[in-house]
DNA sequence: CAGATATATTGACAAATGTCAATGCATTGC
DNA sequence: GCAATGCATTGACATTTGTCAATATATCTG
């Protein structure tokens, strides 16, 4: 029951097992916001659309459609997953390409662990 | 970019990767209500206050305290996370045990594989 | 530079969420 | 049965969230 062991990294709280210590109320308000951006229907898929992909990265253009949602909402849930971390934005011209951070996922998913 | 292949199990899509398909409509829901679970940091704290303690359950009269809300409160959230199927509740007398149900949240980090 | 195109931002709104005080419901012990 | 106790439910409220139409911004093309 010790409350205080604590072993954070960086943004979010890397590698710090939920089932190992009782979290601090900095690294819950981590967690929580990284667990929040999964927990909308539309960004999972989106999510999961660029990760099914062939290539390593999708154009903003593709993701509009399969969404059913219109793009500035699109636009919205993108910007929210990568200002979790999760997925990386490159604008190359016009347009703008995401990627998978698998280190980040990794790292949510060493939490539930 | 097979956006078919789809491999559910029970209430949560357990043991289906986000990474390898493109989620239908009904596995984001799904999970996107577990995530949704975790998206809070007092649900966070009472989650991993209940999986570091010594005994493998936790009195009910034992979590208010430490999450610094109201009774009712707690009660909210100890709700939220039973409905999400991750907390098990066991009534004995006048007092509420909680459990972690591991399963639960082995599927849920098997997602993010 | 002007027009076209891809994405982002703003503003507005309804719906969902977190919170607590007050109250209700079970269960125990007398 | 009655009083006391632990937890749940209700109702109210402020905040946050998801959504889109309208508009702005940035970049390319000619």
């Amino acid at each position: 029951m010790a409350a205080s062991k604590i072993a954070v990294l960086d943004p979010i709280a890397c590698c710090t097992p939920v089932r190992v210590d009782v979290l601090d109320e900095t690294q819950a308000e981590l967690l929580a916001a990284s667990f929040a951006a999964l927990a909308d229907p539309i960004r999972l898929r989106l999510l999961s659309y660029i990760a099914a992909a062939d290539a390593d990265e999708v154009c903003a253009c593709d993701l509009t459609a399969p969404s059913g949602r219109s793009q500035p909402t699109v636009s919205h849930h993108m910007k929210i997953l990568v200002d979790s971390g999760l997925i990386e934005r490159e604008k190359r011209g016009l347009w703008v390409w995401y990627r998978l951070v698998p280190s980040r996922l990794d790292a949510l998913r060493s939490v539930l662990a």
